[in-house]
Order: structure tokens, then sequence, then C-alpha cells
DNA sequence: CCTAACTCATTTGTCTACAAATGATGCGGA
DNA sequence: TCCGCATCATTTGTAGACAAATGAGTTAGG
């Protein structure tokens, strides 16, 4: 019914600017499909994808300092505060001030925060499997191996 | 100098959870790349991605309702309310009622809106293909032929 | 022709995302 | 040693992203 509509949208070859040819769009896209896919698997334990990354990286160091964190989890200052904000609400992280530098605070998991991330992370690997799921495992290669490459150019 | 650091990160083949092979965490860094490149060439008309799209979608449409807009530029219905206002602030699209159905309220370009655009798509242009720029012309035409394939299962 | 189900715009609330500014602290070089 | 510059955490402000709820309006089926 509404599908006639749809078609007024530029095509493929037509002379105009396709929006949907441009990169940030499908990337903008693509990302939305990945938090839909990640909200519904990990809904039940009310974590968003960045509290996960948060997890991750903490634990992988060990022990952070926040802007550490942001740098190793692609977040700015003011967002890093947030995240950390609400993962000390729910008790999954310890925070502690640094003695050798009084700028700084550490974070580091407490024992929940461990435990959580050790459920969270099998339901993780099925979310990046659903998400992937229309490609083929050869184009799932590709792509991942082409995004990271935006990575390389650190800037 | 930071960079031993770095590796702390797990590597490939390790064990663990990686994070940075997870699709969901390389697609909002790609996309992060994407809208800072935005933000850099198109800076200076303050003009942010969405609005960009919201303009481009108008004008290819003549006239829209909102609900409409959001569905072909894949903004929810409180997205394109924040979206649409601030165009309709900076008097770039005209708002009138839809005689034939009173609950939608149908968008489309004034002059100035048409103007902006004009002048904006050919940078536009630039952006995409700066984003791009780490990638060969053979790897950015698989890329988005990949990342639009996740938009063909409708969901 | 009437009502139940749907659509539309809108509000509220939470969470990213980032620019810009601030004050406290650390550090390197003259 | 001390002074400028960098770094750290933090705040404020704007903008996307979406869930959930609301009331007005439309449509389809019985």
């Amino acid at each position: 019914m509404t599908a006639k509509k749809i078609h007024k949208q530029k095509a493929y070859g037509e002379v105009g600017y396709a929006l949907e040819e441009q990169v940030g769009f499908v990337l903008r896209r693509a990302h939305q499909r990945a938090t839909s896919v990640f909200q519904r698997l990990m809904g039940e334990w009310d974590i968003t994808p960045l509290q996960f990354a948060a997890l991750v990286k903490i634990r992988d160091e060990g022990r952070v300092s926040q802007n550490q964190l942001g740098r190793l989890a692609y977040m700015d200052p003011a967002t890093v505060m947030g995240v950390v904000g609400r993962l000390r609400t729910r008790g999954l992280i310890r925070v502690l001030a640094d003695a050798n530098d009084k700028r700084r605070t550490l974070l580091m998991l407490n024992s929940s925060g461990l435990e959580l991330l050790e459920q969270l992370e099998p339901v993780a690997l099925k979310v990046s499997e659903q998400t992937l799921d229309p490609l083929s495992k050869e184009e799932q290669k590709t792509l991942i191996e082409l995004l990271r490459r935006f990575d390389v150019t650190a800037e």
C-alpha cells in the first residue's frame, strides 16, 4: 500500500544525490540495526552497548583511569562520565583515587561487575551473530575487516 | 608513548571476548568517523547529518508528512520532531496542515531550504569521499553494498 | 453505521555523542 | 626551581536515538 510511495526515492543511477548510497547514511542504518539487536538480546539485563564495552575494557585493563577508558572504548570524557556514573550506581565497578596522580580516578570491576560480564559475554557473541545474519560468513569477515580499516587513521 | 598500553587489549586470536571484532563496536567507530568528517566539512553551514538527510528526503518527495519522513530517513517520531523543529526554526521548510487528513502535518522545502540544499550536496559528496578515503575504490563499493544488505531485512 | 484497531503528532524520560569551558594537578625545559 | 603547557575529571549545552504513553483522527469489519 504505502510501498508505492517508497519508489519516489531517487533510484540507483539517477542524476541527483542518492542519500542511500552515502557512507554516513548506511553506516547510521547499520549501527541502528546493531544496537536494536543488542537491546533485544540484552534487554533483560538492562545494559547498553557502551556500558557493556566499558565493562569489557575495565576488566581487560584490570584498572584504568576514566580518560584511559574513554580512549580504549572511543568515548569522549563527557560520555565516559555518564557511563561510569551509571555503572557505579548499579554497583558494578569500584572507583578509587590514584595515589600517584591526584587528577586521576581509577576504575576496576568488583565481583558483581565481573560476574555480570561473564554472563553477558556469550550473549554478546549472539548479538554479533544475529546482526551479521544477512551476510555470508565470507562477507561478514570482509565487512569487519573493511570497517576496522577506518581505525588505523588514528586521527 | 601511550601506544604501549594499547597492546594490553586482547589480541586477535586470544581466548576471551574481543570487543574490537564485534560488529556493533566497529560500526559505532565507523559511524563516529563519518559524522566527524561531516562536521568538519559542513561545520561552516551549521547543519547536522540528520538535518541534511531530512532536507534531501523532503525535496525528493516534494511534500511529506512527518511520519513519512521518519520512515524514509529512518528516524523515529520523537527524533523527527526535533529535526523538523530545528529546520522550521531556521526557516528552511514550510509546514502546513493536510486538508485530507487532519492528523497529518505536511512538510516541504521553501526557497531558502532548496537553495541551501543545492549548496550542500556537492559538499556531501566530498564527505563520503573523505570518509571512505582509507579504502580503495573497489573496497569502497564492497563496503557500501555489504552495509546496504542490512536494510533489505526490513525487520 | 459504529466501534475496535490503527495511524499521526506530540511529550517525557533515559542514554549516547560531542563541543567548549573550568579548575586542579602534573611535567618538562629554561 | 618555577612557569607554561598538557592532562585529568567535571559541567553545561545541543543534538540524535529510542521506549512508552497520550489524545485526536481515520479506517475497516461486522
